[in-house]
DNA sequence: TCTCTTATTTGCGCGAGCGCAAAGACAACC
DNA sequence: GGTTGTCTTTGCGCTCGCGCAAATAAGAGA
């Protein structure tokens, strides 16, 4: 792979990767099979055998799981640099999850014989890896966490604040969520209907905290949100 | 350490060592303290710093992590076998969770230098650990889902055909649950509260489904609950 | 055995937020 | 530029399950 300086950036914030050496970087990206994927695309499906993991180096994937009558809970956006699916290589069965391409993207793929291989000559890769695993435990630990004590309106303020620390980008208006969002999917992401969300954004697109539309949300005031998801 | 015998099935049933070597085993044992503790003994708290991580040989462990106004999230029992905090050595800052004694229990620390050097000179430990890290996430999104798509009654009756397969032993009158749970407990679990769940389990008392009294419950007809949480 | 503490039950009322239904807005595609 | 499909808004009613309060039961300890 010799146009790694294209995506250069992302490798070096890649937090799987820190602490590799130039030439470790080199080894374990030669290794993949880059490719770009037009929106909407499945990457992989819920149930399917694991056989890849992959690393988002531009656009974005949503991951998510689904319970019986259709009802669906979304596990996390993937935003460049990080990596989808590297827990099922180790699983060793099935994607636990389902992945969607929501920009068109381009994405590193191993497959998992790749990825042990790597993963025994680079011992930090493994680590690494291992640290990666535990954010997302103890994320997901504080999302139950909300969920099971705090309001819908709180839980949605928070899952705003979130996504636009991980993917906000400013303009002259506020900061903007860098990719189509809507109201259903952050209902599936809190734990509540796109009823609930739609109520939600408008009261606080009447008080001046947001601007909305279709898919698409501007955080104007994000101390008056966290003030918000604080407040008893 | 001399005594490894006495607790030898655990540690063979314990999926952080499988696949070790006897000689790995008693090196690793012998790098540990084991210690005794009444119970309601805090191991350790939220938020202090990690210097230690256990293995439980007899007894029980609840870790539970709090919310603000003193509202308490039971994240899981730890039972013989089982290792309570290897993620926070990782991770490598402070307890996200809070340990009690629950049964007087036995238990081995190692601290997190001793842990980390073990974990260097024995590959097929990391590779254990992570795989166990990754069970519990998968959990944790398990009950995740649940919490948002099924109603109360089906999520305690899940919460306890669980704590059941892994808590629960044979008796005459049924399956009965190895330790004392409250109703307070079920709830913090299900993300329900104690008077949904004493009304809950009342009714399944008048089913005949189970039995119980002051934090003590049997399981008369599993497949019954079973039924009833898949049920739509 | 009596007392004290803590767990559990149950009646009652209420409110958050679900979910249907129908209308409105927006984007995309011929 | 009209048409179509999808996303969003909002009114309305209703249900689940929360949570107070008070009584009861079951252990723990003296």
């Amino acid at each position: 792979m010799n146009d790694r300086h294209l995506y250069s950036d992302t490798i070096t914030q890649a937090d799987i990767f820190s602490g590799l050496e130039e030439g470790e970087l080199s080894h374990i990206f030669a290794r993949g099979y880059k490719n770009a994927y037009p929106p909407g695309t499945i990457l992989f499906h819920e149930g399917d055998p694991a056989a890849t993991c992959y690393l988002v180096l531009t656009g974005r994937l949503k991951l998510t799981k689904l319970h019986e009558e259709g009802k669906e809970f979304l596990v996390r956006y993937v935003p460049p640099g990080q990596v989808a699916a590297a827990i099922a290589l180790f699983a060793g069965k099935n994607y636990p999850v389902t992945a969607q391409v929501i920009d068109r993207a381009e994405i590193i793929g191993w497959d998992r014989n790749t990825m042990m291989n790597l993963l025994l000559s680079h011992p930090q890769l493994t680590v690494n890896m291992m640290r990666v695993v535990i954010e997302r435990l103890e994320e997901l630990q504080r999302r139950h966490l909300e969920l099971h004590a705090e309001r819908a309106e709180q839980r949605i303020a928070r899952a705003l604040l979130r996504i636009m620390n991980q993917s906000g980008r400013k303009t002259e208006e506020g900061i903007l969520i860098d990719f189509r969002l809507s109201r259903q999917d952050l209902a599936n992401y809190t734990g509540t209907t796109l009823y609930t969300v739609s109520r939600t954004l408008s009261s606080w697109e009447k008080q001046g905290w947001i601007a909305s539309g279709r898919e698409r949300i501007v955080v104007i005031d994000p101390h008056a949100l966290m003030l918000f998801a604080e407040r008893d």
